[in-house]
Parts: structure tokens; sequence; C-alpha cells
DNA sequence: ATATTTGCAAATAATTTGCAGTCGA
DNA sequence: TCGACTGCAAATTATTTGCAAATAT
């Protein structure tokens, strides 16, 4: 679905180096789409190259933020977590199995009149569709 | 606007002491309305309680947002701001001027269906219109 | 008197920086 | 060969924790 390849020109459009470790970093966020923090990426990567440093995560993720490759986000709690995702859309963070979701913003109605606006962030919190239907699974004993 | 008397009732209601302090705090967040870190209020509150410590102002803001009297907001660069307006609202952030601005939402518009929401958050972030008539002005030699 | 709160100092965690060695066009 | 990239170790910053002293009901 992302071959090296296709990856290796989308790096190079953005005129940026194709390092190997960059390449695997890149790839890992379009193809997991799983909204990493760096230990997740440092972690999973680790496995492939284990000289990786969590340096180069970090290096490698700035890069990306600074070319709009990538969006860090921030929910209230002290993890960034990371997006290849960079259109506008919304993210929903499920407090019982952390896992976030993507949505789709089809509008939002603000009273904000004047101001330039050059980015927007949506953030909502709850529990997700799984998680509520184990909930109802674990109340009914049939 | 907001005598001592008021918010020790309020903090009251919540249930919690009205310690010296922790009024201090509050107060200065409702009064101020600035969005402040906890360097902010901390640097504030020290002229007028010289012995007043970083983690008496960390424990405060952590209690306030358990009794849900104050919100953490995270743009995206690492500095926590708070917020004692807890209702529902937009922030936008200038980025030149760093000021955070409040909104008003009448409606966001998405295709989440399904899920439990708890709590939403819309960060903006742009140029204020404070700063865009500067930008104006110093532009136009009249 | 007793529970809560404060504030210091130390611990922890996340991120950044400096720099020497490595790699690839 | 040369500049960019990597990765280690140390530095920095934000936040939390442990605990003894202060405070308030």
């Amino acid at each position: 679905m992302f071959p090296i390849k296709t990856i290796k020109d989308l790096l190079e459009k953005k005129g940026i180096e194709a390092s190997f470790q960059r390449l695997k970093i890149y790839q890992y966020l379009i193809r997991e789409k799983n909204h990493p923090t760096v230990n997740m990426i440092f972690k999973a990567l680790s496995r492939e190259i284990p000289t990786l440093s969590k340096t180069t995560v970090y290096n490698n993720l700035k890069l990306f933020e600074e070319k709009e490759m990538v969006v860090a986000l921030n929910f209230n709690d002290h993890e960034v977590r990371f997006d290849a995702d960079t259109t506008v859309h919304g993210h929903f963070k499920c407090r019982r199995c952390e896992k976030i979701y993507d949505f789709k913003i089809n509008s939002i109605d603000t009273d904000l009149k004047g101001y330039k606006i050059e980015e927007k962030e949506v953030y909502y919190t709850g529990i997700c569709k799984d998680c509520l239907s184990e909930e109802k699974g674990t109340n009914l004993p049939n």
C-alpha cells in the first residue's frame, strides 16, 4: 500500500533526504495510523533498527512538523501523539482504551470575526463505540 | 467584581477549604481571565505572598481540575495554560502576541456517531485582530 | 486535637542540546 | 570530500512525590 519507493518520492518532494531512519519513521506513521507517541514509534522500530535512538525519532518528527507532513496532538495528558494526516479533522480519544479515532468535521459555527485563522484543532474525549458495547455486554447476563 | 467572600463561598460550595493561597489562586484565574501558565500565576502571586511555592500552585490547579472548576489548555507548544471558564468554548491563540482569546462555539457538525462524548476542546491558532491591524499600520506609510 | 495544606528538596519524565562519528551523493 | 544525519551522553524544563512544619477548624 505504501511501498518504500512512494514514501521516498514523498520525502524528496518535500525537499528532505530520504535517510533510512527517516523513511521508516514516516512509513510507520502513515501505515499504522495509530497516532503514536514518540515512545511507541521508538519501541516499534527498534526491533527492525536496533541502533535507532530516541533523538533521531525526535529530530525527524520535528522536521516533519516543520515541513507540515505531520501534526502533533495534545490531549490533556502528558503525552504528545503524532498524526501524518494533516488535513483538518477531529480527534476523539477514548478514556477507557486510550485509542484515538479520527472524525470528519463538516463545519464549526463560531462568533470569531476579524481574526486570521491558520490552524484548527478539535479534540473530543469520551468512550468509544467498542468500549460502550463491551460495557453493555458485561451488564447483561445474556 | 469578585470579592473574596464570593470566591470563598464558591470554593466551599465545591466542598474544598478556602485556604488563603487557594483562594488567591482561584481569584487570580477568574479575575485576570488571561489563561495563565503555572509560572504566570506563581510570579504574579509571589509579590503578595512571598512564601508561595510552585508546588502549591500545582497542587491547587490539580484540585481545581478535579473539581471541574478549571480546565487545562494544551496548545501545540510546551506550556499548559489554565482557564476558570469551564463551559464549552473555543480558544484562539495568536502566534504573534501569544495572547489567548475565548470565542463562542454555536455548533460543530461532524460525522461522529455512536460515541459518548464527554469533553470537547477547540483550539485555533493564527493572528489576532490587534496584531493584524498593527501589521497593516506598519505597511502603510500613512 | 486532628486533619488538611503548605512548601522545600529530591525524584521523575519528556525533550533538547552539543558534539563526535557515520553515511551517502 | 563534504554536508547532512545519527545517536550517545549531558543538560534543561516541567511536573510529581515524600515529608516535616505550619495552619485552620
